[in-house]
DNA sequence: TTATAAAATGTATTTAAAATACATTTATAC
DNA sequence: GTATAAATGTATTTTAAATACATTTTATAA
């Protein structure tokens, strides 16, 4: 007898994409910039150059960081970036979580119909989750204020160093 | 006086890569379903049309199953795929690790000298290190075993069913 | 009240890596 | 020696991230 095989019931996982892009790299050393820059105002373009990285890239890094509630951005002259809340009150798993806004663990579909199909024993989604959680269990486990490098090792500009520049 | 800014230690970190690409999900996939199909020889062409995947790819995934020593793998009329090891003595956690060969969890360094110039008191560094101890500590306690999805759901083709296709 | 400095926003291009495709070689059973 | 299967290498396609560019909006200092 011939015998069509069953198809139907197909696992596709598309693997939880942990990648933290430079996104989030950008916006914790923005952070940092900022926490290590208390008491006055920074710019974006000073922060970029700091790091000498892309500005533009940085001017959308640090715009999610304004609307996620991360640090107060003014607009306009004499406007700039500063910490919203102290580094100790910064949560870098919030950090983490907010920029990188794709933390899909896991989908299980068929790639035809875009749809999960779970099927009812698949153990891989679950251990996925639960790896994907004691991931960001360390980043909620941390603030600002733990990764702080020891300020003394680097030199930030200051209001004055700053206009003597221009 | 006119201060230059020390840009000297700048701390730049390629954020660590978590990402799982297809080529893990290939890898367990294959590895479940030789697992349900114990006792014959599976070929790739026959797993990459039960998943309906690509086959040059899964050609690369299970190569490199076999050259970690999951699998083994014969040529020629007759030869095929199958387990090295019985489920339980696959680690999920050993093929992740296989497969993702770029699990660089931190990398500090000058873009420009493409070297580390770790900051003494970079946290963030021992942090992404944790967190990707953590992420992987959760793979290394589970077994292919252990996600196995029950047999019942899915009809594989068997050494009868794969004679009468011809 | 105007000029300027700053962020906000949107679009386009470049780059890098993953995924896929294609072609050839090597091994083995019959 | 022929058919079947994995091994291997290269090239192309696809996707997403990163970067670049251009314009608009807002605030404020002069």
């Amino acid at each position: 007898m011939y015998l069509k095989y069953i198809y139907t019931v197909i696992l596709f996982l598309k693997v939880s994409n942990m990648q933290l892009t430079s996104y989030t790299d950008y916006a914790l050393r923005t952070l940092t910039y900022l926490a290590m820059s208390p008491d006055r105002q920074s710019t974006i373009t000073e922060v970029a150059e700091f790091y000498n990285i892309s500005r533009n890239h940085l001017v959308k890094v640090i715009h999610q960081l304004g609307n996620k509630g991360f640090i107060n951005t003014m607009r306009g002259k004499g406007g700039g970036l500063a910490l919203q809340r102290p580094p100790e009150m910064i949560r870098i798993g919030d950090v983490v979580r907010g920029m990188e806004n794709h933390f899909n663990w896991v989908e299980c579909f068929d790639p035809a119909q875009q749809q999960c199909r779970l099927l009812p024993g698949c153990g891989l989604k679950q251990l996925l989750a639960r790896a994907g959680n004691a991931y960001l269990q360390v980043f909620d486990e941390a603030t600002l204020a733990d990764i702080l490098p020891s300020i003394t090792t680097v030199a930030l500009p200051t209001k004055q160093t700053l206009n003597n520049r221009k």
